[in-house]
DNA sequence: GTGGTCTAGACCACA
DNA sequence: GTGGTCTAGACCACT
């Protein structure tokens, strides 16, 4: 929403190392890798990533200092992912960006919403299943969770959501949908997902309506549904900074 | 939800020239800068940017190969923008990627009817006078292209869409929309739009009836109409490929 | 004396990055550099250049761009000297400038039968021993490709070759005279030997013959045979285009 | 005649000012433009030598500061070329270079001798009649000399012979050769020939010898004569510094 | 006051 | 310690 003459707005170089320090640290918070897991080897990261280890290495420092990983040496070490530590510091971001926090769920109920109305007539029978199956994993996590609500299953829960909302996104086959769906859980989820635990255990239900919706190739039921349950996380989150 | 493990997918670094290039080609291309026109002078363009003259220069030496550009020296010189070439190439990457044409309207309809619904509720009043009087620029402009069909004409019709559709997008009042409405514009480069020159000169109609529902504030009347609009795009593209 | 009134001619400016494209191309054509070397860094082109970086990397681009070098990053890395590719273009080139080679070996005979002359009186005993070393080593090289003819080998034998001439011009110890040579030797630059491989196998003898006269300080017998050595080139070159 | 490695040598950015003050310079101390004269105007120059006007207004600056030219302004005003001041400095100048004046007469001989052995066999008839014109033109210069040893004559007598010399050189019909005379008596001729006035007096029998050589298509006798007459000149300057 | 070129220094990624 | 890229500033030539 640049105002610059012909819409051009500043560039910024970003190195490599920050791009890969992203990419770390955003598979830890959306639990891609959680607390204990050990993350692939420098060199395999470094072939993963496309670059040289030098670049890993000066990304895996930062998320050491910063706790969210310990390096073990020698045979059995690695990068061990650590269990995070959420302060009151995240917090005081959320209420500072108040009205970021909103526009990025109105973006999410735009794309997300799409995504889901586009899956229901674009879903393989394939995709469908796994989504089933996806659904079920998590209905487990969740109980787990209620009876023990380390931060480690929390994260398991919602590593498995977010699986679930991307292969409805990507059951869109829409690429630059999938790019956005994917781009705006990542602007939000995990600073959300993480403050308030366990609250969201209703969010099963609603994936079930959509999934049905999806199922029965109804595409305004599964847009329906997927922005009303984003709308119960939005609100979910608004009361609870409003406490 | 990429299939590499972990979700991590290789790094690119990409060089601020390239960057530059990417910008300086959109704006010629959605037409924020008209055939004749000037680009801003180097030094500006650096401070805009927010780079050194030199990468700006490595940009402009592409823009100038590709014949985009031509440079004049002196003063009163510049970067000087050329009437773009539509050759039968352009046609010809048309037909071979109809699934990513397809996937490019089907975004566009999802963003820019989501855009239009929220410019409904949120433009302000100064917002909407500017739309009209880019709808009234339009059809003159419509008028003159109707009798003269150079592509400068037709160029002038696109920037105003352009500025038009965009406006809207701006009046939605979410950054990650505008730009997700920005992007798949120019994505969907709309010199496609010159191809079929004055074809869409029922263009103006569908304008007047999206901006009459934000001016309503009626966000569902809005998007449809939108989405009607470039649904009909879609169409007169199509039938032209099919021709 | 040109043809303009008061002898003024055009000036025109080079670029700092052409003169060292020039000398570059002209340190690997005249085989100083050989296929397999590495050239300088390029902090260290940049400084025994007096220039800076950003030039010399300008024309190392080129010289990529026509594959005389190859770029290898990283330690141990640098710009690698690769085998010219010696095509029907090349000849065809000289066929078409018949008369500038006619000039050049014109050329030639002046200014190296002036070297040669002057050399057997100036040179001084280091020098002479040198050269016999010089000498010595082409007639390894020859040997060694006769039996394996390979650019590299032809090549190793081209660069022992122009130092024996430049070497002699040094001997001459006139600096304007020593440039000329140089140059003279550049522009007809000696790759063209390459075409013609090994077919300059009696070139030794000639060489002897012009260090013997050397030798014995016998200026004119120098000159003579440096005279009669580069028209033998000559007539291998102009009977192989006759062909 | 350097010896870094890899044969190279400092690049050297001309500014082009300086490369038309050379010129201009030359020009004037060769004598194409004589005491009194105008040079071309601004405009003309800036179009002769092919650059911007600021560029030319830079070089007459410095002229004009050296006391070369004066400039004088307004209808009938121009470039007035003035009588050059030859003081101590420049035979200050001669005597620490002694090794250079050595060199650069040695060079002269070799190229110009053989200029003048290839020109006996090239020269058209017309260029023989064009080099007897010089020839005549030049003893009445010599004469007029005798009388009246104004720089202002001596002047116009080294213009003459200047041209007669590159006259032969161009009738030898090789560019690289032409070039090497043309260079060779640029570095040497003017402060010679400035400071010790008419005591060439007998250059012209000299003159007179290599042209009738010439005619007669003797080359080897024209190379002797011009080298013979080289060396006279050199004997000249060589008795004149150990005075 | 425009573009064209160069410089000196810095930081980075690479191996 | 290599090449790759960028920066900030300077001077120049053009018109």
């Amino acid at each position: 929403m640049s105002t610059a003459p012909g819409g051009l707005s500043p560039v910024r170089q970003i190195a490599a190392h920050e791009l890969v320090l992203d990419q770390l640290r955003r598979s830890i918070e959306s639990g891609q890798f959680r607390p204990g897991d050990t993350l692939p080897s420098e060199r395999d990261l470094a072939e993963m990533l496309a670059v040289s280890r030098t670049v890993v290495r000066a990304a895996i420092y930062v998320l050491e200092r910063e706790g969210l990983i310990v390096v073990r040496r020698g045979r059995g070490g690695g990068f061990i992912v650590q269990a995070p530590v959420y302060d009151a510091g995240t917090e005081r971001e959320l209420r500072k960006n108040r009205v970021a926090v909103r526009d990025a769920f109105d973006y999410r109920v735009i794309v997300e919403g799409a995504a889901a109305r586009l899956a229901a007539s674009r879903r393989t029978a394939r995709e469908l299943t796994q989504l089933r199956r996806l659904l079920k994993n998590m209905e487990t996590a969740l109980e787990a969770s209620l009876e023990d609500q380390t931060p480690h299953k929390v994260i398991e829960f919602q590593a498995l959501d977010s699986e679930f909302h991307l292969g409805i996104a990507r059951a869109a086959r829409n690429p630059s949908l999938f790019e956005a769906v994917s781009d705006a859980r990542s602007k939000m989820w995990l600073p959300v997902g993480a403050i308030f635990g366990r609250l969201e255990d209703n969010a099963n239900d609603r994936h079930e309506d959509v999934l049905d919706a999806i199922e029965k190739k109804d595409g305004e039921a599964a847009a329906a549904c997927m922005q009303a349950h984003i709308n119960d996380t939005r609100r979910t989150l608004e009361s609870w900074l409003k406490r």
